[in-house]
Parts: structure tokens; sequence; C-alpha cells
DNA sequence: TTCCCGCATCAAGAAGTTGTTAAGACAATA
DNA sequence: TATTGTCTTAACAACTTCTTGATGCGGGAA
């Protein structure tokens, strides 16, 4: 966060709500952005990170929690949800999915407001990552889900993706497999450890200058597996 | 938070929502404790530090606000604060005061359940930042499962860093052979005494400055070894 | 001094882990 | 149904770690 007002971004469709939210939120001296859609939201968020996200979750192009996992795959940013009342599974699958926060319509808008002091207070701590990550002749763009060598699209399975988030997102730490298996593949499959080996291999291949050298995905015999780059890229 | 299940402090006068929590949150396999009284819940939170805290504010004798004040002078414990419909004043005064999160009553158990998962999961992030341990020239990275010498990184095999763990953990008392040897190497392996001289010499060659001429790894001959870190470090 | 004992060091082979390749299974798509 | 891309699985080569025995060192006792 920086040192001028604390900037929030609002995704929600309804534009009544938006200029309701509008009012209630510039009295504050926040500062605003809006999105309608969540690919929009998403944009915008990565254009110009917010300090806290107000999120609807009834959008018409994607689904909340979709907004929310993307969003979680680079940011941080407190997400306070939006959302109709008599929705607990909704809820709570915001939450679980990474929301920070849930506020039920038709909502008060003071305890909206402490709420948003709240996220911000805890966002103080946490620093913001960028959307773009780079190590060697590689570029990542968390947003756009797209992986670049040399200016040139590397096309990554799913899996290995998946992979490339969880290693990037622990950076410098040593997982173990059983931890990369529980958060690639999944609780239920926490044997095949094998897998982890194939598909580092092809992260290897595919992004290491050396594959038999690698400098990034390094390997901690006996452990598990480590992301390595340098921290002040 | 230790390894073991997340404690949780309820502090609450009413019996019947004690209970009525108690018996949601155990299923969950959360350890309890319970208070009924602001200064209870004070002390307990005192001797046992929980990993969240739920706090009723109508309590008989301290001020829901006055609670929450006196917890975060010393604690940085996710505090949800349950309370009665349509008391917003009060709602934004626990939010601005301290607390993280705010259920009202009658609460839907998924809701709240979901709500001390998010709770968790911030202070998780916040107590994952740093554990660092130095000594001479070392630096054990706890969290990142890496050591280093000189900043330079030095890598030791699991065995190696188990050992060096074990001897961290109990700094500057005596370690029998025998200790030693059930710690690291497991319950069933307590005769191979020599396994532990080998090891301590690839400890001493990896992370003293001159091996032949100890100062953290010490021998105690006749008993085992000793690893001595300056307290102030 | 010489012997003895516990400790330190080294290195070689055993045991176990990891890297690599590729073939088959499977699912989605045309 | 054929095609394509992805995931799973197996086999084996390459590598690391662990175990083990041989050897050397040093202090205390005879």
């Amino acid at each position: 966060m920086s040192t001028t007002s604390p900037l929030i971004l609002i995704i929600e469709d309804e534009l009544p709500i938006r200029r309701f939210l509008r009012a209630s939120l510039s009295d504050e001296s926040y500062r605003l952005n809006e999105a309608s859609t969540g690919m929009e939201g998403l944009r915008v968020a990565q254009q110009q990170p917010p300090d806290v996200v107000l999120l609807d979750l009834g959008l018409p192009d994607l689904d909340g929690q979709e907004i929310i996992r993307r969003l979680r795959e680079w940011s941080k940013v407190p997400i306070i949800v939006l959302s109709a009342r008599d929705q607990e599974a909704q809820k709570i699958q915001a939450l679980d999915g990474g929301a920070d926060d849930f506020v039920t319509k038709p909502f008060a808008v003071g305890e909206l407001l402490a709420r948003i002091r709240t996220a911000l207070r805890h966002s103080n701590a946490e620093a913001m990552e960028s959307s773009v990550v780079e190590f060697g002749e590689v570029r990542v763009d968390l947003v756009a889900r797209v992986v670049y060598r040399n200016n040139k699209e590397i096309h990554l399975t799913p899996l290995e993706y998946k992979l490339l988030l969880t290693m990037l997102k622990h950076n410098g730490k040593v997982l173990t497999h059983r931890f990369l298996l529980r958060e690639v593949w999944g609780p239920s499959d926490t044997t095949e450890l094998h897998y982890v080996r194939v598909f580092v291999a092809n992260l290897r291949k595919k992004l290491e200058r050396d594959p038999a050298r690698p400098e990034y995905f390094l390997t901690e015999p006996g452990v598990g597996y480590r992301f390595a780059r340098a921290i002040s890229q």
C-alpha cells in the first residue's frame, strides 16, 4: 500500500449498487476503481493493484469463485465478497477459496466500511506481489497464465502450470513431494510420488537453460524440490 | 501455531451457546478452551495462547471492547466477535478496536467454521514469515529448510539436517548418543553409536570454522554431544 | 614408553532415490 | 471414428545418501 489513500477495486455488475458504493466509499476519501465484469476486474487489478477488492459473486461472465481463484494465483489483496442473503454454501465456498470476508446484501454502510478498515489493517503487513514473475530467460504472466521464454510463448499443460505456480508461490522453500502432490494433484493422491518427478522433469526441459543442470527447479534429495529465484528480481 | 490441532478460545457467558459451540467445533477436531467471563478469558489466553478467539460482546464483567483492547496489547491472535443482530455501532467499534471478524447471532455453523478457517489462514501466513537461527557464520532458515554459511548455501542431507535440528532444539544441553540415535534414526536403531560420530563429523566439516576445534558441536567425552550457541543470538 | 580406549576421519560399497524416456490409457474435440 | 493433447505408469540408468569397516589420533594408566 502506498502513501496515498487506499485504492479499492469494486467488481460489481449492477449499476445502482456500484453507484451506492461509489458514494459511500469516496466520502471516506478512498480512491476507487470499478469493473462491471469479472474479466475486466482481473485486468484492472493487474494494471493497478488495489489495496482491497469488493467482489460481487453474481457476475454475468465469470463465476465468483473463479475470480477469487484467479486473483489468488498472483495476489494476496484482501477480498471482501458481497452477496445476497441465504447463500450460506456460497459464502463458505468463497471464504475457503481465498476470500477474506463476506458481507451480506443489503448491507449497512458502516459495517462495510469497518470491514474495509479491518482488511486494510491486515494488508498493511503483507507486501503486494507482482503479476509477472521473471527468472532467467523465462517470464510468467500470472494473470494471462502464459509463459514465455526468450519472448517466445511456451505451452504448459494444466498440471505443469499448476506445479509451476505452486513452486513460484513458495519461492525459496523446500517443498516435500507429499506437499506438492497435495497442492497440485489434490488431497486424494498422496501416494504417487513419481508424478512429481515426471512433471518437474517436464518443467526443466521446457524452462531451464540446461535441464540436466537446473538453476531454478532444484532437487533436495530425500526431501523434495525447491524453486530458487534471486530475491532481487 | 504448533503442529497439533488449532486451539480455539471461547469467551462466552451463556452456557447453551457455549455448549453449542463446543459441539460444533470439536467435531472439526479443534482443541477448545472456554471462559465464561472476560477476566477469565484474558487469563486463559495468556496461559495458553489460542490460535483464534471467539468473543461474545455481552459479557457480565468486562466490556467487549475492553477485552479486545487488553488482548491486543500483547497478542495478534485473530478475534472473531459474536453478537446479537442490530447492533451495528457495536460491530463497527469492535472491528475498529482490533477484532478481525464479526458473526451475528443466530449464526450458521458452516459460516462460522469458514470464518475460523479464514482467520487461521491469516495467522498461519504471518507465523510462516521468519524463523531463522544463527550461530557463528551459519544461518539456518527453518521454514525454507535451507542452511547458509557466510551467505553461501550449504547442502545438508536429510539426516544431517535432522541431526542439526535436534541439536539446535536442545541448545546447551548434553545429548547422549542413545538420545540422538532415537531422535534422528528412529526408535529401532538404538545401538549403532557410530552413526552419530560420523554425522557430527560431517556437520562440523560443513559448518564449523575449524572442524578439528569445534565451537558449536562439542564433544562430551563418554556421554555424547552438546550444541552450544550464545543465548543472546 | 607402551598399551588401551574412545573419538575422528576417510572411503568404498550397499541401499535407496531421482532423472529420463517412452508407451499405453484416457478424455476432449472434430 | 480418428485425432490430438494430456496424464499415468513402468523400466532402467544415473546419482546421492547411508552404512560400514579400516585407520589414525590423543589422553590416561600401567
